[in-house]
DNA sequence: CATTTCACCTGGTGGC
DNA sequence: TGCCACCAGGTGAAAT
């Protein structure tokens, strides 16, 4: 579900609201998948630490921790707020919905964990296919997380042209590996392709210094525009408060197979590129 | 090492 | 209504 977009926003909106809270209790209702550290380490020590923040790096939503314990006595202001003692990482894959709810909202079919906080609120996990993953980092341990690879936002225009240089594949699966751009995904890489005017099966390498340009401040003012209406909701996308994006009513090329380019009226292709379907038009990508 | 393919899951849709 | 094939925003392991 969740690309770069989506998961801003949704980072966003569970910040606004958990930003300063404490974690009380923390659920795990499974213990198969989604969890890359196990439940049981996890309720253990996410409980009794202060949320300092959440945040995005690439497509992962990351909740900044305090030190556990009991805090201060009632009344007191929690004291050294700054220091981050570990990170909570979500990644939602195709279907995960990470949703700030009252404590009485019906728990949804495939919630697999419920943090209770100390304002009366849950942070819910749900995840039907169970493609996400929910990992624990005690940063006194384990390093730091940062992200698999480059922030297609902020990337300079000489780095990003050197991600893809040397390069083989097709300049859409390159933009899919998240090693390379961390956040970019399906539909954001059709788009981008078609705002810049390149083929999706185009070789990365073969790309000119020009094109590699375009395409760099395609994607960036995709994403950007796409952050500004909430990320696409092209079937159960919601943010964290179960409200749906407008980013959808803009794709270009996107699951758009058979109508017509926007630009020029050709019908838009549907061809299969690094297993994933891909949309192009081929009057106006070269 | 770089690249490609496929398994991992559940659910929705459309054809027959 | 039922059955079936196919499709879906994403990885990551295994094969090439």
């Amino acid at each position: 579900m969740p690309e770069l977009p989506e998961v801003e926003t949704i980072a966003r909106g569970v910040n606004v609201r958990v930003r300063g809270d404490r974690i009380l209790e923390a659920w795990f209702g499974s213990h198969r998948e989604p969890f890359k550290t196990s439940p049981v380490r996890q309720a253990k020590h996410l409980v009794e630490r202060q949320i300092q923040s959440v945040h995005r790096i690439g497509k992962h939503i990351v909740m900044e921790l305090g030190p556990q314990g009991r805090g201060s006595a009632a009344g007191e202001p929690e004291k050294n707020t700054a220091s981050i003692a570990a990170q909570w990482i979500v990644h939602l894959g195709m279907t995960g919905r990470l949703l700030v709810t009252t404590p009485d909202t019906p728990v949804a079919k495939h919630t697999h964990a419920r943090l209770t906080l100390e304002s009366g609120q849950e942070l819910r996990f749900v995840d039907p296919r169970r493609f996400g993953r929910l990992e624990f980092r005690d940063l006194n341990r384990d390093k730091k997380f940062t992200g698999p690879g480059a922030e297609p936002l902020t990337i300079a225009a000489a780095d990003f042209a050197e991600l893809f240089r040397t390069r083989k594949l097709a300049i859409k699966a390159a933009l899919l590996n998240q090693t390379l751009l961390a956040g970019v995904g399906n539909i954001y890489a059709d788009e981008s392709l078609f705002r810049a005017g390149i083929r999706p099966r185009k070789r990365a390498g073969r790309l000119t210094k020009l094109e590699l340009e375009e395409l760099r401040k395609a994607l960036r003012q995709i994403l950007e525009h796409a952050i500004r209406l909430g990320g696409s909701s092209v079937s159960d996308y919601v943010d964290a408060e179960g409200a749906p994006g407008f980013f959808q009513l803009e794709h270009c090329v996107y699951q758009r197979t058979g109508e017509p380019c926007r630009k020029c009226g050709n019908p838009i292709r549907r061809i299969v590129v690094a297993g994933r379907s891909t949309h192009y038009c081929s009057q106006c990508q070269r």
